[in-house]
DNA sequence: TAGGATTTGTGCGTATGTATT
DNA sequence: TAATACATACGCACAAATCCT
């Protein structure tokens, strides 16, 4: 019943990959929240096949630390706990900053327009944005930024990284200890920021600018997680 | 009959480690040259086991970029090409660099008795070396060093590069189309640099120590290459 | 403590795809 | 071109592990 599984042309892998972006999204965007059981009987029914292509995509995002399988038990997302993320963020920081040195790749006029069609859903978030339509610009974001560099290797990671650490700011803007209206004003900024770097044709500026932000962006969370405890 | 496998104490996740570490192992030391056909059936009669785990872990080395799996023809191990490859290298220079700022870890005796030992194997290697017992000799070094950081994720990138990127300099040596001496002085040379830098304490020099003759080794790959080209 | 319900892990027959003759 | 051989991919039945009553 999902969409682009079924199609007829589409190769094994093809399938595959599309399982697992759809369930990756869903488990980032808290459709699957922290704790929730994925069955595999119930997931193949839904997408029409059976358990175990099923179970090799369950692996996978095991392997990528988005679920846990345990034997006898199920196979439960795991929680976004920002103290066992610090590393993978930090580790995040550093390697965005390699993007501007590493193969980095200078766009064409294709990705101009998409950029400020992505400015343009950001600058209209200030007004009708919800903490999940914001998540799903900021992936469609992150998407287009990474074509910034063509070392295959460094975006896997980077994927990898992103969609590992993503969680920790849903939960918390969900749970209203964000201050939004600032979220969307400091991320709206930042694009504007990139596209006049990219303008400059400086992509190590292109670079520095995300980094800087996704620090940034820890730092509030961390804060956050600091007043909690002091409460 | 493999060893390690059938322990009754084990997991199932121990024993897919342990399948894993052991095609891995034979795949980049080339007991498993580039184009050799691994069958499920025949690991899964060798390992005790069926086919179904092994799969598993052919997926799991595939996702690595070490063998490929065609639907109808079979899983083959990836051929070691150092165009591939660069981007993978030069990613593992500066990842390498990142160890010494991103949570290292001052180790303790323990530590330094075992960095001994491998700098007298090292020394050994100039008499009775062989490509593969040098090889071997390096896999039990880039270990051993990288507990010298505690970030996880650097750690896991750090080990998937390394193996993807090991094969290169083995395929070369056996060919003798390098100066073995010349590799066994660099390396022994090294380790006595990094084990002077972590006797005065300073982890970020040893991560620049290593990030210095990643580089420095992958250049030497890397002219080897235009020589051939030219020749 | 024991037993049943539920879940993931395993084993294997079959389907599907590819290459070769 | 068709048929045969052989590999991976899939689906299902069963085993093993865990949890709850």
């Amino acid at each position: 019943m999902a969409d682009g599984v079924s199609d007829p042309g589409m190769t094994v892998k093809d399938r595959h990959a599309a399982l697992h972006e759809i369930l990756r999204q869903r488990i980032c965007l808290l459709d699957y929240p922290p704790g929730t059981q994925l069955s595999e009987i119930a997931l193949a029914k839904e997408f029409g096949t059976s358990r175990t292509p099923m179970r090799r995509v369950l692996a996978r995002l095991e392997e990528e630390g988005l679920v846990q399988s345990v034997h006898g038990v199920g196979t439960i997302v795991t929680d976004a706990d920002i103290t066992e993320l610090e590393q993978a963020y930090r580790l995040r920081v550093e390697l965005t900053a390699l993007t501007g040195t590493l193969d980095p790749v200078m766009p064409g006029d294709v990705f101009f327009n998409h950029l400020q069609a992505l400015i343009d859903r950001a600058s209209e978030m200030a007004v009708s944005g919800t903490p999940r339509s914001f998540t799903e610009l900021d992936m469609d974001v992150f998407q287009t930024l990474l074509d910034l560099t063509a070392n295959e290797p460094l975006r896997q990671v980077l994927e990898r990284l992103y969609y590992q650490t993503k969680r920790l700011w849903l939960v918390r803007a969900i749970k209203a200890e964000l201050d939004l209206q600032d979220e969307y004003n400091i991320f709206r900024h930042e694009l504007e920021a990139i596209q006049i770097a990219l303008r400059s044709g400086d992509l190590s500026a292109v670079a520095q600018i995300q980094r800087a932000h996704i620090s940034m962006s820890f730092n509030r969370l961390l804060s956050q997680r600091d007043e909690g405890q002091s409460a």
